[in-house]
DNA sequence: CTGTTAGCGCCTTCAT
DNA sequence: ATGAAGGCGCTAACAG
């Protein structure tokens, strides 16, 4: 088995504490003392065990992070932000997926921050919905911070982005272009994100003086598919809009399938501008007019005082 | 602070023994008990602290899953497929990224499995170099699988698929479609899969009486960027391939973006084929013909007894 | 500078 | 069916 403390402390001739102190670099120790115990370490290939060290610290070093989905394109440069940060401090990650289901992201909160495998916990991008488990948390002093979403309660820090802003830079962009037909593909709007691009987009055609047309937004929910699904509808229109804003990359590429499908090409026929910036907007053909998030730089969070 | 199986055993006027009995279902307790033991652990929100009960178990009940980088949408099928398999069996998964850094791999895992972090580790897709670390976890007793990764050694199970298959029916396809002149684009040759796929096009077209061309094979290394210049590099050919097989789902959308910004079309100037069928192959236009992986099902392991 | 002592929270014999 | 006692591997006072 694999060996333990008190292994080395014997091979090294010393105790257990002096061990502790030369691995942990906590007080002064006799230089020869730490070399006989650095070389008997290397010698059972002794690693202290990770629970009985968070057992005793009362802390793991261990910072969860819950997504919807880690596979999703959109969290890669989240996540990897917050992984270059986590590896500067020393930190573990521990990624949870929630799937966006309600009942199964709580349990997954409750097990890991209740269960004490996480010293505290980075929510992103998720819904509006169930507030209480969150707040229920915060409340018991654990460390929450979300991310890419919008909390009105003080005690939980959050980090987004001006989404309004970046919906007008995106119109703004389709208007210099000369294109009047805007059509908007909406996220799903039990997010603060989706709603905020909508605003965004109708404030910036309206102080354009566009009028509005309904028939011209069309509901998505941030999942490729539905921008895909969204663009044909938008195509099936009797004046087909000459451009599309959609409120993510993932539903612009979509659009540009339907786009491809129908016959049409981008931007000849329509113009498409997607939002976040994925590393795949980068990939397809045509390559993909979007809205770039600071998606690397939101990730990480500072820890609470 | 959190309460402790104390705390749980004063409220219910037992024993701490009893309240694990209870929580575990270990031994018969008497009903009543039981019943006053799960009215304190709700009342007190008590969640048995993972640490200690690791610590005295001598098992965490959690599973390493190892693979260059979460975000690359080819692990996206294998992740979800073990995560089924993980919930299934009630544990935990602790995800880790190796960015194909063989001495950050290597960190890794001792860090994890050696700290007793994880039960066992599941290496997905990794690079042929390094076998060492590998077989000395092994010879540990650690329980180490891999995936869609070849090794020798026969204390470390694998799951792969057939590859040289795969290639063949990609390049049957083509040939079914009438192109004489198909060209490949390799993955990284450090890799079996990456290997088995070029000999199996190199026999598919021999097999056809179709000499290869080494003009027509071009080098990639499974991503995209290589995928795209390798078709650049395809297209610059006094005579261009009609049709090209790429070694994954990648590259060949790599290849269909060099192809469209040659001002040429998919699949009339040029027929593309990819490997693997991710999630993302089928969001693009052109949609991409891929081979399928069953990569879902691949992930899975089976405990070492 | 180093050893002794006392837990961290939990499970598991061994008694009863 | 239940309690008492011991220990998992480690760290953190407290002495010396």
């Amino acid at each position: 088995m694999a060996a333990t403390i008190k292994d080395v402390a014997r091979l090294a001739g010393v105790s257990r504490s002096t061990v502790s102190r030369v691995l942990n670099a906590k007080s002064e120790v006799d230089p020869e003392t730490a070399t006989r115990v650095w070389q008997a370490v290397k010698e059972l290939d002794y690693h202290p065990n990770t629970s009985a060290r968070a057992l005793v610290r009362q802390r793991t070093d261990t910072i969860g992070v819950m997504v919807a989905d880690v596979t999703n394109p959109f969290y890669e440069k989240i996540i990897k932000g917050i992984e270059a940060t986590a590896n500067a401090a020393g930190l573990n990650l521990a990624f949870y997926n929630s799937y966006e289901d309600l009942a199964g992201r709580r349990k997954i909160i409750l097990s890991a921050l209740e269960g004490s495998r996480v010293d505290g916990l980075i929510v992103v991008g998720s819904h509006l919905g169930d507030k209480s488990t969150l707040l229920e948390m915060a409340a018991r002093g654990l460390a929450i911070s979300l991310v890419e979403r919008n909390f009105a309660d003080p005690s939980i820090p959050c980090v987004v982005s001006d989404n309004k802003a970046g919906a007008r830079l995106a119109v703004e962009h389709l208007l210099g272009l000369g294109h009047r037909r805007i059509a908007f593909i909406t996220g799903n709007l039990h997010y603060q994100t989706a709603i905020e691009r909508l605003e965004g987009y109708k404030e910036t055609l309206a102080g354009h003086g566009i009028p509005i047309e309904d028939e011209l937004i069309a509901f998505g929910d941030f999942e490729h598919k539905s921008g895909y699904e969204a663009m044909k509808q938008l195509l099936a229109l009797p004046q087909r809009p000459t451009a599309v804003f959609a409120s993510n990359d993932m539903m612009a590429i979509g659009a540009m399938q339907a786009i491809g499908e129908a016959g049409l090409n981008v931007p000849g026929d329509v113009a498409v501008v997607g939002y976040d910036d994925i590393t795949f907007a980068s990939m397809v053909y045509p390559q993909l007019t979007t809205i770039r998030q600071p998606l690397y730089e939101m990730g990480p969070w500072r820890r609470r005082v």
